[in-house]
DNA sequence: GACTATTATGTTATAGTATAACATATTGAT
DNA sequence: ATCAATATGTTATACTATAACATAATAGTC
């Protein structure tokens, strides 16, 4: 099982993490034959530096203060449109919200733990879940395309600080 | 496992399963000791008599008709919601888009096979998903409160139509 | 290095989805 | 009949996303 679960944590260090995943997108847009532009790599980091999955409006902002001047929408949905084609990032689609992707060279299940204390996110790539999924469209004879898991419930670091 | 994957048929009859759907419905409001409104009712019954999952301004669309004068969305989404606490309709969140409950006093897998081809959505119940799911939150120690499963691919009718 | 096709971004407007806030009406219990 | 609770009507607006067209940057070819 492969999971960033830990930054659920409050020991967790973001800035690191964020170097790492912007190499990481680096050689995915190398190896996919794609241009990693300036506008997409800021979006990608905004995203990553943020504890949180993050709405395209908040991107926007954060973008426009980064930049110092105005952004529009459209911007920020190519660059995210970009981005999830090539599996940097990930829509939460319960949420409209845009999260990166922590393992962008990895098969995925996309299984999302989506804390309703904290609000962060975590994924996991979980071959066991796979493959239930798998049987349930062999017994039903549905040819298996895509899943998105989305999993709603509270993170170990909220429950302990709750309890 | 419990499935209604069957309406991806072409010999599926909805107008027989509508009937169904609405006592079933009363059932659930009646345990549930809520009131299952005419307003209720009827968006209830758009939404099964669609073979698709409908979005909420198609249901205001048809409600408009329906009752001959216009109705507004706060009207719509109120009545979604009310079904959708009582278990009577679920929301496609990537398709923002709702679609009725075939078995709402059940377990929920909230597994959805959602048909690139067709359009039409099928629900599944299966406990092995379940517990993979719990398995992994157990493993990342994460609170477990809900899951919403969305499946993307091609039903089989489809796939034998186009081949 | 200029030319050109391709890809990316800027800009304006608008489409599509959902809810806030407040008024009115209906229901159910006493 | 009265009253509290629940549901609906109405208006306005917030939030999310894309269409359409203009301009600019990039990469390959000559």
């Amino acid at each position: 099982m492969l999971t960033n679960a830990r930054l659920f944590q409050q020991s967790y260090q973001y800035p690191q993490s964020i170097t790492a995943a912007i190499s990481l997108a680096k050689l995915v847009c190398e190896r996919n034959n794609v241009r990693l532009t300036s506008a997409r790599e800021e979006i990608l980091k905004i995203v990553w530096l943020s504890h949180q999955p993050l709405g395209a409006y908040q991107i926007q902002n954060e973008l426009s203060k980064l930049l110092s001047k105005q952004i529009a929408p459209p911007t920020v949905y190519r660059a995210l449109a970009f981005l999830i084609d090539n599996g940097l990032v990930h829509k939460l689609t319960s949420l409209n919200a845009y999260v990166g992707c922590p393992f962008p060279n990895s098969e995925h299940s996309n299984i999302f733990l989506i804390c309703k204390g904290c609000g962060k996110v975590a994924e996991v790539v979980h071959l066991p879940t796979n493959e239930t999924i798998q049987d349930v469209c062999s017994k039903t004879k549905f040819g298996f395309g895509a899943q998105h898991i989305e999993v709603f419930g509270i993170c170990s670091n909220c429950s302990s600080h709750r309890a």
